[in-house]
DNA sequence: CTTAGTGTATCGGTACACTAATACACTTGG
DNA sequence: CCAAGTGTATTAGTGTACCGATACACTAAG
């Protein structure tokens, strides 16, 4: 799962590795109560500053997916699937809400914005 | 048209100004070959550095909107619908491919963005 | 030709995000 | 009890986007 970060990506190292444990999260590859590599050790595996881990498991802890206590570990947490569809969508309204701010100053209306969707999703759920 | 920038927005002055003047072409307020306001004028009037307006300028430029004459001043492209649509759609096509970059950053799959889409979009077309 | 007005180009300051470095405080197992 | 391992907190360095200032090059009207 930690092969390797693209240090030249827009997107910033803290996220690539968010974005990896988020996944392995929601996936159920990590059940809850699991622990998670410690941030020195993942830091030594992926050649990163502790800090950069550290960033990551805030994100995720911000989020509701990991808890973090000290001296102890970083942990998964246990979260109801009800909560957890609620974040989700409530997630997916900010991006959204995002995506329709930028269209607008772009003069793009939702139509279009449907159809690309639907052109990009091809095969995808 | 040019009456406020909101200097305290998080949305840059030069994507502001750019637009403004994007809608007011997507609308047909300026026509092709219409002349915009000088560089120079602009700024003065939105009390802001003239090389704000020029970055907004060539953002105009970059999407085929507007075209800058040295010299001359900058006029409204008189673009066919045709590649009007082809270029809008082009766009949608970006932007929605960010937004499920960003989706699946966070583990949610297309079929949340398209409710999202839905409930946002409510009253819009 | 001249000149006023246009866009062009480059540089500097500022603010912010990202990453790293380092010292600290807590927990746990022997 | 204490040592090794854990997260915590603060600070510094780096890069980048944004905006402004200023000097330059071109165009067009008189």
């Amino acid at each position: 799962m930690f092969d390797r970060l693209d240090a030249r990506s827009p997107v910033p190292l803290y996220d690539q590795i968010a974005a990896r444990l988020r996944a392995a999260i929601v996936a159920g590859e990590l059940a809850p109560g699991a622990a998670l590599p410690s941030v020195r050790q993942l830091a030594a595996r992926l050649r990163v500053n502790p800090a950069t881990v550290v960033q990551a498991y805030r994100a995720l802890e911000a989020e509701g997916f990991v808890e973090l206590r000290q001296g102890a570990g970083t942990f998964v947490s246990a979260v109801p699937e009800s909560r957890r569809g609620r974040e989700r969508a409530a997630q997916a309204r900010r991006l959204v809400e995002g995506l329709l701010a930028d269209a607008a100053r772009l003069g793009i209306g939702v139509d279009a914005l449907r159809a690309a969707l639907d052109a990009a999703a091809g095969g995808r759920r």
